[in-house]
DNA sequence: ACTCTTCTTGTTTACGCAAACATGCATATC
DNA sequence: GATATGCATGTTTGCGTAAACAAGAAGAGT
């Protein structure tokens, strides 16, 4: 810095200046101090700057498990928002989903020097009002509401209410699930809303077999569930288990939807093209993702502006996507 | 830090030796400051030290398209190994694969403050030998070794000869490719070994038909390609296109694998749950990323160390797994 | 013509840490 | 017992930037 400042003849804190947008600087020195800038290809010291401005331009984002798609879109869409904004993304990995390992991951990203933070799927059952930073503002992407942070997800009630209903009407007694894994949000809420709906439809409420969000927990799920042959209608609670039904459905013989019909939830990209195609239950992560990201920035950039207590929660509605896969019952 | 040291009754750079690891500071010393750091909360400001040492302890990732699942596995390996070496990870997403772009990125981070980068898939064929960075080191995770700076990846080849040579031994006359775009080198690779093979073997060699890693496109190239009804065996480049293919069969009439055998490559964790189960070519793409991990983080930290010229590249042997979907041909 | 504003630019300083150098003390060596 | 050696600790300084304050110049109003 010193260096253009000498060749553009100013002072470093006429650069400083001109690199961070309009003070109070002529056309004419401007331009000076631009094209020593250029001469000398010089680059800010983001070091330097953190130190000065104590911040960082920097947003973490703590995830668990990035191989599950979901999460993945919502990591994708804060990182492309985030980088238009003219913040990087750090992220942090946590192994397991525990309040203990939430909180490191949390402390190792402000430790290392981010504005603000976000969490996907915050995952603590047990702390109904789960604080995890208070010296930088974090959200939460998750569809559970509780949270003393700012939550933003989707709205799983509404989503397994499309599924469950759309069963109903097709004529199917009854709509058996596989459930998430139990330390889920997700999972959770689209088990309960799923037994909430038969209860108020007066169905008889088939015991929910649970998995872990893969293939091969749906089929194996679903090789007990059809060992019952009453089981018309199934709604599993992501598309990779709703996969693993339609597997099993296909080795006992059953035929999807004349026998059985499935509906999952995600739409990822390959289930239009299963076999048969699957209904299944469209979410917009990537508006998550988006919302949290905006919703952060607000917060780092206005320190007092969004007066966000735990009231700022605002859910995305998915949408039912019916293909193949689901059908009236036969009699 | 000065609250640390005057508490504990040392100097600041006592403190800082402390936090650094051993140099040498008595035990004694070292436990009057640990306790002070506890009892004060203290937590080093991490761009101060940048700014002391020039070092920043993060890693920087530049990758297209977070989504594809690919991609997430390497990014998920770095991130989780460049945690417990004592780094964080930031990431870049990069919208259109051209040299422009990738360059911006890689400046983008380094501005940003990283020690090393690594560039997931470069995709940048018309420059042979490209130097992305001569600040930093930087590695590649790409099934193309041409590049300047160390590159590690997939022996796409080997996969390829893998299922065409399955393929082959079952007794098929040819063997179809739906190929992965144009600008990127793994897709590049496998339809070239694909097409050596045949022409190695002395077979026909139909033209490829090109997708974009989509199932969609795997279906549409599908619906064309067994449009002819002389083609019993397709190897699809990746599982997504694959799902695709399978799909288009299904509606074409054609049985997979009694009129049609198929192969894809990824091994994705739904391929064993498909109809029919998957054959398909296994890859491990964490080991790539864990071993650009290594070899970036020993750059890093002895710099005239691994005197790696473009000739330091290994490749990660695919694994090909047989299940339902490829059998002999009808006669 | 004079003061009062307003606007641009310069000067000083602090951000928090670690590198380099300096010091003092204890132990080993003859 | 005097000098040399090594080790633990302290002091000084600089990393590159922006905030706070200061100063000077130009224009407006009386």
């Amino acid at each position: 810095m010193a260096d253009v400042a000498k060749l553009a003849g100013v002072s470093g804190q006429t650069v400083s200046r001109v690199v961070n947008g309009n003070d109070r600087v002529t056309a004419a020195t401007r331009l000076k101090v631009e094209t020593a800038m250029k001469q000398l290809g010089y680059r800010a010291n983001i070091a330097a700057r953190a130190l000065a401005t104590g911040r960082f331009g920097t947003i973490g984002v703590v995830t668990f498990n990035l191989s599950a798609v979901l999460n993945v879109r919502i990591v994708e869409a804060v990182a492309t928002g985030a980088q238009a904004r003219g913040y990087s993304v750090s992220i942090a990995v946590v192994d397991a989903p525990t309040e203990k390992d939430v909180r490191a991951a949390v402390r190792g990203l402000t430790d290392r020097a981010v504005d603000g933070v976000i969490v996907i799927e915050a995952r603590v059952l047990d702390t109904p009002h789960l604080q995890l930073s208070d010296e930088v503002p974090l959200v939460i992407a998750d569809s559970k509401a509780a949270h003393r942070h700012p939550t933003f997800g989707m709205d799983e009630a509404a989503g397994a209410r499309a599924a469950v209903d759309h069963l109903l009407e097709l004529g199917h007694a009854t709509v058996h699930h596989v459930a998430g894994p139990a330390g889920s949000n997700p999972a959770q809420r689209r088990r309960a809303a799923w037994q909430r709906l038969l209860k108020r439809a007066g169905r008889a409420i088939p015991p929910p077999v649970v998995g872990d969000w893969s293939p091969r927990s749906g089929y194996d799920a679903a090789l007990r569930l059809l060992a019952d042959d009453s089981v018309t209608a199934v709604f599993a609670a992501n598309d990779q288990m709703a996969v693993g039904v339609l597997r099993a459905a296909a080795e006992l013989g059953r035929r999807v939807p004349g026998d059985l019909s499935v509906v999952g939830f995600d739409d990822l990209d390959f289930a239009p093209f299963l076999t048969p195609p699957l209904t299944t239950v469209r979410q917009d992560l990537a508006a998550v993702g988006r919302r949290c990201l905006e919703h952060l920035i607000a917060q780092i950039e206005t320190p007092a502006g969004p007066v966000t207590a735990s009231g700022t929660s605002r859910f995305v509605r998915p949408e039912l996507v019916v293909r193949a896969s689901t059908a009236p019952p036969r009699r």
